[in-house]
DNA sequence: GCGCTTCGATACGTCCAATATATGAAAAGC
DNA sequence: GCTTTTCATATATTGGACGTATCGAAGCGC
């Protein structure tokens, strides 16, 4: 059985008469007659009374033309689906995010611009650390994820750069260094740190550790956290210092000061990484397309 | 787009293979590559990724593929579905009868039968007279009616006469006649009849006037009524005489006693009608099967 | 690095089946 | 009784689905 017996059978269902339903068709009357014999061999039974005056359906036929007509509207959506599916209007799309990614601007225009514009893919978002996002797009648990810098670059992925902000020191808001506006990052060889640890913080840890290393001086890490918002908190409860994105100030946390830092100053990097098997990916194009446009070209970073 | 299409893309989902895909439908690998194209083209989106070991589904791929599955699945029930509707298995029939039927063994016995055979079919049952009976079939709100005999042949309709039973005098309780163990029916020559009006009882009526004139009278009607239940009410309540069918006796009410009648015994006769045109109808068939194989040889009525 | 294997795409010929054209047959209407 | 209507049948044609042969790209192993 093939569709084409399905849309000849409604036809002479609607019509009511071989000649007429050619007519529609834009085919001649007998192949028409023989199409439905043929359908009415394979099932068995006629499907229509042959009357003087054209035809009219017989239970079977009844029963039949009701399934029929259901299946032709099915192809036809599954039809829409797909193409919806490709333009990608439809389907889902699970992001994943650091846990610093939200105080960026960028980060909640872009995820609140992908739903505007596409609110019938259902998104999902989840915050894991850089190496854990890239582990979790590569076994495709996350279908793209805003992250820092890789450690090494991974083959099976593709990376965007998207903004390099500057960092800012952050202080304990009595800190003695609280009180002058420009900080030379050599003020801190002293000063005891609070930082990720290198498998966790990634491309950040290691531009911190390079920063300090060319001001002259190795931080001494007091305290390991694997979160941002716990470095400032941990930075807020006295423990030590921090080197955190600028974008960190707008957490209006409780006890600590943030100071820029005299050039050359250390650049936070925020990458949006997929799997290369998706680069023609409907949703990560229109991602992709969306981060792009909704980078102001000032910002926007030059792949290495 | 056909269903081959469907097939095709489906048995590539599961195989993930073009080569092993196309060895399970049977074709060779190219023309599959083919289809699969022509497919993708239709829809204007690739459904399937290709890699240098296999192919694997695109998202828009993916969605396709449900539905395909389903639209497969709904065309083999939509076939199976058409065959039972075909076998009689499934659907609805409308069957009516008149009042006097049900008290008639052969009835409840056919649609307590077409019941446990066809318990798929949704079976539902309509009351009315004869005449009234002949015009539902014939106007398609009744599928098959049993029925008295029509007054005439009607051209859109089949009849097949099912059984003749004796007809029987009823009496008030005490009437004097009830002394008699079978009546003659000229003793009802000066009796009160209650009897249906011929527009009503149509062939029924008939053969009771016609028994009389034989006998060498006409019945004095005194009360007329459309049911033989109402019938042998008006009987018990007093208002007359009236002959009915022998299987009435069934109904023990009070107030009415029945008498055999001598020879020559009128004779009541059952048919089942139903329109020319669904002499094919399976229900139909099934319905007449089973009547005639309920109905036993001895009682069975040969075609006028 | 080179050849071998795998696997889908391409090229081209073949054949079946869907369609077109012409005609037949049955029934209804004037 | 003839015409009209309408579906079925007969035969021819053609497009497209399929088969065979081959290519080309990508891994894989020695």
């Amino acid at each position: 059985m093939e569709l084409r017996h399905l849309r000849y059978c409604v036809a002479v269902a609607d019509a009511r008469h071989f000649t007429r339903a050619a007519e529609t068709l834009g085919i001649g009357q007998p192949p028409l007659s023989q199409q439905i014999m043929a359908l009415e061999r394979e099932l068995g039974t006629p499907l229509f009374r042959r009357l003087p005056r054209g035809v009219e359906l017989t239970s079977a036929g009844t029963a039949f033309v009701e399934d029929a007509r259901r299946i032709l509207r099915d192809v036809d959506q599954a039809t829409a689906r797909a193409r919806r599916v490709a333009r990608g209007e439809l389907g889902r799309i699970r992001i994943g995010m650091i846990n610093s990614a939200p105080f960026h601007p960028l980060i909640p225009k872009v995820i609140r611009e992908f739903r505007r514009r596409y609110p019938a893919v259902a998104l999902s978002l989840e915050e894991r650390t850089t190496p854990g996002l890239a582990a979790a797009v590569r076994n495709d648990t996350v279908d793209a994820a805003f992250v820092r810098p890789l450690l090494e670059e991974e083959p099976d992925l593709c990376s965007e750069p998207l903004v390099a902000e500057d960092m800012v020191v952050a202080l304990p808001s009595g800190h003695a260094l609280a009180a002058r506006v420009r900080i030379p990052l050599l003020a801190l060889s002293i000063e005891p740190f609070v930082l990720f640890s290198r498998a966790v913080g990634a491309g950040l840890h290691e531009e911190i550790i390079g920063a300090c290393r060319a001001a002259g001086f190795a931080p001494r890490v007091v305290q390991e956290a694997s979160q941002v918002t716990s470095i400032v908190n941990l930075v807020a409860a006295g423990l030590g210092v921090s080197i955190v994105p600028a974008s960190m100030q707008r957490v209006h946390t409780e006890g600590v000061s943030y100071r820029p830092i005299q050039r050359p100053v250390p650049k936070a990097r925020l990458s949006l990484i997929y799997r290369s098997a998706d680069s023609g990916a409907p949703h990560i194009l229109n991602l992709l397309a969306l981060t792009r446009q909704l980078t102001a070209p000032r910002e926007r970073v030059r792949r290495a």
